[in-house]
RNA sequence: GGGCGUUUAGCUCAGUUGGUAGAGCGUCUCCCUUACAAGGAGAGGGUCGAGAGUUCGAGUCUCCCAACGCCCACCA
């Protein structure tokens, strides 16, 4: 029975049922055969080492909104889930807890490794997915992928032999971002870099076989082993003597040239730099440029290599604990000359913060220039879209500076490259299959991560067959979700690959919401503590309302949002609102029949909600076709609550005290609260299909997620009776607040006496009935006179009069005051409107409805003027 | 060094083509009125960061400044 449902609403049971129902239907599952349009998005795939957390709660949130608006609009949806194997990540997280057991990855072996960290991954897998079905995630499971999985395997050995056929990939010694920690080279956008606060060096070389030195000043004393010359600059004329001598390296005793190169900046340090090539990126430009050999002095794990180059004492030494022991020596042995506080930026690994150590090795390459160029010209000409659009700008401005993106990684848990040696000639074979895997043996390095991931819209669809069902029904997506934190990371590369190799841009449209923060604007992680579990949210106030708040908090400008566990109350006293007032229609749907309402039969209270609703179903659809979604919640929330709740829902109470107007209010209740649903439902899907599974109507659609979502309809449009109702509300609340602004209580009616205009009397008559009921009055009376009433409160309404006498219940002065707050009120706003009017150039340029507007407000305001200083006199009489 | 964002009520923030500022929370009154106290009714509260300009009219457009935040680049 409907009146035993509890007042509060139990999100927690409710959303557990209502989930399974619709997964035990199958209803989230997409049909690549189907007629209906395609609508796709394919899910960022979150890292299998990954729990959920709110950016994904946001996400989600929205993709599902996305979803669930399409599917009912009309759209086959799809939404694919998955997820990503995340090289290094995972494999972090993998020797972490053998590190716990005291063994590395090394005493497994790369298989045992692999194996282990396969277990791992498949139990963690499914986890975060399993969060999202808290979340009322609409997604397919069926098609559930993983970046790891066989299908995306083949699609990055296609990718990548294809690349490599075409000259995009390459192999090489640069110098890259080295990750001691990991040990593996990293690319440029996993490398953060932090302000520290180091110190200059300077240090005298002396010069060989004469008098004097050079000073060079440096923050990476321990290098010096690695110097291969001393650079100045070919027009420091402070140095001009002496290019092209010898100097000797301090400790070590090599000798090197001192030379002339432009890249040096003769204001910065003493303006003579020592090169260390295999080192230092700039250095190793330099290098190339003189001939000169790197030399390695600092290896993979950050130690001082022992090699001839580097004094023994040194060997084997960290590169922190050899840079202190160099300046100590440097300085005993008179060669550090001083020492400054320096500020500078330092390279820190994404993934561990271990200071990055730019290593000259062999790694792989994609060349980013060719590629960029469509990737560029597709946001240009616009087939895609960032919104907001200041992204784009972003993109572009990356984009048009891309260097090479180094694709290697010294890991194990990866896409292993598929480049074959031979086992003696060393001749390289790239290919999908390993050629001859008596002969060959594969390249032992694995591709970034990301790598698999630009691949994502399309090999999660069958790609490279491009006559597989999804492929051709679901391919291109239709908008991309996230946040800008992965541009540069996940979406250039997902749009690069995607027109190389399907010619078409995986998605039309990128939208990029905001980052969610901590209350005071803080990024929320582990490590600081302010993070907050949406999971606990949602048990403690629900999916929906998790939802619904998130969605209000989202704006069209992408803005972050700051979030505490107090703001979801938002949502829940939302949710509870909706769940209380249907519990009162369906109270009172008892004995209702199945017909939709009579159109003749509406009053104008029934006219105006379902104007208001057929305005808020036009506005939601603008509003989520703009991508404007913070929006839709909004519009819902005023709807519901300040429209459907506070005013129809009251008087709806008065016509079903009525047996002429009964039933057709019945239907109308029914009606508004079953559209009211089903544009809440992608935003807040549980409670709305638990309450539209009780309303007592037979429907062709077995759920609300698959029911149609309301569209502006010309026949429920009445403007005229929206107008009128402005009468019923302004009448009302100036009843009330005289009641509240003489202390009168509810339980006492009074009569009131309406002195009406004439042209508003009929409408009088008609909300009789509302304002006795809202209002508590008595008795209602008209007049034509215009005497001045004795002893009363009034209220000014449009232009018309309501007097309320009242001889013993209030104090007539304050009664005064009262009235002439409102006078100066209406007086300043005349002023300024007149005033306008007045200026020429106002009454030639603006608008002509502006002016009518204008005009027709001093014209109501003067009646309304005239009326309280009637008012006033008469109270001081 | 370059770019972007933010600055509006006590707090958190909305504000789409320029037409004279809104919400939620909080505050103050009153109310258990038969859906809801996670509720209802009423009220108070802002010279829209500073300055200049365009305009009949600027929170909104232009310029400049300030504070805070972010991104990119990076000189050893």
């Amino acid at each position: 029975m409907v009146k035993d449902l509890p007042t509060i609403y139990d999100a927690k049971s409710t959303e557990e049922e209502i989930y399974k129902f619709w997964e035990e239907n199958g209803m989230f599952k997409a049909d690549a055969k189907s007629q209906k349009p395609p609508y796709s998005i394919v899910i960022p795939p979150p890292n299998v080492t990954g729990v959920l957390h709110m950016g994904h709660a946001l996400d989600e949130t929205l993709q599902d909104i996305l979803i669930r608006y399409h599917r009912m609009s009309g759209y086959e949806a799809l939404w694919l889930p998955g997820t990503d194997h995340a090289g290094i990540a995972t494999q972090n997280v993998v020797e972490k807890k053998l590190r716990e057991q005291g063994k590395s990855r090394h005493d497994l072996g790369r298989e045992k490794f692999l194996q282990e960290t396969w277990t791992w991954a498949n139990k963690h897998k499914s986890a975060i997915l399993d969060q999202c079905k808290r979340l009322g995630a609409s997604f397919d499971r069926s098609r559930e992928r993983f970046t790891f999985d066989k299908g995306c395997s083949d699609a990055v050995k296609e990718v990548f032999v294809k690349l490599y056929e075409k000259g995009l990939i390459y192999k090489g010694a640069y110098i890259v971002n080295w990750c001691p920690r990991c040990q593996s080279a990293i690319s440029d956008v996993e490398t953060e870099y932090e302000t520290e606060q180091g110190h200059l060096w300077e240090i005298s070389y002396p010069l060989k076989n004469e008098a004097g030195a050079i000073i060079v000043a440096t923050t990476r004393p321990e290098t010096i082993f690695g110097d291969v010359a001393i650079a100045v600059h070919p027009d420091d004329h402070k140095y001009s003597e002496l290019v092209g001598k010898t100097v000797v390296i301090p400790l070590s005793g090599r000798e090197i040239p001192i030379i002339a190169d432009e890249y040096v900046d003769r204001n910065f340090g003493t303006g003579a730099v020592k090169i260390t090539p295999a080192h230092d990126p700039n250095d190793f430009e330099v290098g190339k440029r003189h001939n000169l050999k790197p030399i390695w002095v600092i290896d993979g794990e950050g130690k001082m290599k022992a090699c001839g180059e580097v004094p023994p004492e040194f060997h084997g030494l960290d590169r922190y604990e050899a840079r202190e022991k160099i300046v100590g020596l440097l300085s005993y042995k008179n060669f550090l000359l001083r020492t400054r506080e320096h500020e500078h930026n330092v390279g820190k690994c994404q993934r561990c913060n271990t200071t990055i150590e730019p290593l000259l090795s062999e790694q792989w390459f994609v060349k980013m220039k060719p590629l960029a160029k469509e990737a560029i010209a597709a946001v240009k000409d616009g087939r895609i879209k960032f919104i907001p659009e200041r992204w784009e700008k972003n993109y572009l401005g990356w984009m048009e500076n891309i260097r090479d993106w180094c694709i290697s990684r010294q890991l194990w848990w990866g896409h292993q490259i598929p480049a074959y040696y031979h086992n003696q000639t060393g001749e390289m074979v790239v290919a999908k299959e390993n050629p001859d895997p008596e002969n060959y043996t594969q390249d032992s390095d694995v591709l970034d991560t990301w790598f698999s991931s630009g691949l994502w819209p399309f090999s999660t669809m069958g790609w490279p067959d491009t006559n597989s069902d999804d492929f051709k029904k679901f391919y291109p997506t239709s908008v991309l979700v996230t946040g800008f934190d992965i541009i540069f990371f996940w979406v250039a590369r997902m749009i690069t690959m995607g027109l190389e190799f399907t010619k078409k841009p995986p998605f039309p449209t990128v939208y990029i919401h905001g980052l969610i923060r901590d209350e005071k604007g803080q990024k929320m992680s582990k490590s600081k503590g302010n993070t907050i579990d949406p999971v606990v949210i949602i048990d403690k106030y629900g999916s929906d309302a998790l939802r619904f708040t998130m969605t209000s908090l989202c704006t069209y400008g992408g803005q972050d949002i700051k979030i505490s566990d107090e703001r979801f109350e938002y949502g829940r006293n939302f949710a509870n609102k909706i769940w209380n007032a249907s519990r009162f229609v369906l109270m009172n749907l008892e004995g209702v029949d199945n017909e939709e309402f009579d159109f003749s039969k509406l009053t104008i209270v029934d006219k105006w909600i379902l104007n208001e609703l057929n305005n808020t179903a036009k506005e939601f659809n603008e509003n989520i076709k703009n991508y404007r979604i913070g929006e839709t919640a909004h519009i819902m929330y005023d709807f519901f609550w300040n429209k459907y709740c506070d005013w129809y829902v009251e008087i709806a109470k008065i016509q079903l005290a009525d047996d002429s107007l009964k039933l057709n209010t019945q239907r109308v209740l029914r009606y508004v609260l079953d559209m009211s649903l089903r544009l809440l439902h992608p935003i807040m899907p549980h409670i709305t299909e638990k309450v539209w599974q009780l309303i007592p109507q037979k429907s062709e659609f077995k759920a609300i997620m698959l029911a149609d979502f309301p569209v502006w309809n010309e026949k429920l449009s009445y403007p005229k009776e929206a107008q009128e109702m402005e009468l019923v509300f302004e009448t009302i609340k100036s009843l009330r607040n005289v009641r509240q602004s003489f202390n009168i209580p509810m339980s006492l009616m009074f009569d009131i006496e309406i002195r009406a205009d004439k042209n508003e009397k009929s409408t009088f008559e008609a909300i009789e009935a509302y304002i006795k009921r809202l209002a508590k009055v008595d008795k209602i009376s008209y007049s034509d006179s215009t005497d001045a009433p004795k002893k009363s409160a009034a209220a000014v309404v449009s232009a018309s009069k309501i007097i309320i006498p009242l001889e013993n219940l209030i104090d007539f002065n304050e009664e005064i005051k009262r009235q002439q707050k409102k006078l100066d009120k209406l007086i300043q706003e005349k002023n300024s409107l007149t005033g306008r009017m007045k200026n020429e150039k106002f009454v030639q340029n603006a608008p002509k409805e502006l002016i009518e507007q204008t005009k027709s407000r001093i014209d109501e305001i003067s009646v309304q003027e005239n009326s309280i200083n009637d008012l006033i006199c008469s109270l001081k009489a």
